[in-house]
DNA sequence: CATAATGTAACTACAATTGTTACATTATGT
DNA sequence: ACATAATGTAACAATTGTAGTTACATTATG
């Protein structure tokens, strides 16, 4: 378990409610996710408090996307349901009485910092309707 | 636990290693990375093996730095002790059944590369002696 | 030959993620 | 009204990765 699979499932989430008009229900998309439908409750729900999706209770409930998908940026919809910080620091704190334990946090901080800067900017570049671009281009190379 | 702090811990060890001339013994290096001196002697296993360090057994045997600290790339540190991706696609594979969870693995694939690609490319500017020299100036600013 | 070190196996502890069951709540539509 | 179908969410199990710890065989020094 390397890390959170959160991102990549949200956004196949987010692009299976693109394509569809009415409320969709977990079990749906859980089938298309091929996971427990209580999975995709666990990520609607961050996605419904970070407003990208509405979910409606009751029979023909569902959910259903809340924004144009050009409106949604990946990097927006990553934070919505990652942990921040793709590098990871020390687990305990380094001996301040070494020079090297008393500095190197800061100092790695601050490339770690960089580096994780370096690989939103990438994913900011992008938003949900270049994805359905891409599944459309997939989907009709013919 | 986000990830794994190997590659925290790594340029900390190598860091120390650079400033001694003489062989030092994980137990030393675990007193300033605070932590145990098997969990050094492991990351010491993982550099030893990509040969930035040489470590010697016997009564006063320790561990040196194989190479001088400027030609120690901080990607190829990260790479000889993290597992690659920082951004991880689904767990189980998406139903093939469905046109989003038949194509969305490799759309979101080529997304995670460049997002990888991008992080790399900051520290792969970076080497051991940056470091060190980060950390001269963190102590002699007077 | 006592000492001090590595290498490594084995086990524990801990935390994050995901899967699963269960059920209260809410809305629909006949 | 009421059966039905959905969400929201709690609780718990399973799996995994990381790190901490103990133990000990092996190796080299002086």
């Amino acid at each position: 378990m390397n890390s959170s699979s959160r991102f990549a499932v949200s956004v196949h989430v987010l692009a299976l409610l693109a394509l569809e008009a009415r409320p969709v229900p977990s079990a749906y998309i859980a089938g298309s996710v091929n996971t427990n439908p209580v999975v995709i409750r666990r990520i609607l729900a961050l996605l419904n408090k970070a407003g990208f999706t509405h979910s409606t209770l009751g029979a023909s409930g569902g959910t259903t996307l809340a924004l144009p998908a050009s409106r949604i940026n990946l990097l927006d919809l990553y934070r919505a349901v990652e942990e921040p910080g793709v590098l990871s620091l020390h687990r305990n704190s380094p001996n301040p009485a070494c020079p090297v334990g008393r500095n190197i946090t800061s100092i790695l901080g601050g490339i770690f910092e960089q580096a994780q800067l370096a690989m939103e900017n990438v994913i900011e570049a992008m938003t949900l309707q270049d994805v359905l671009d891409q599944l459309n281009a997939a989907q009709s190379p013919h």
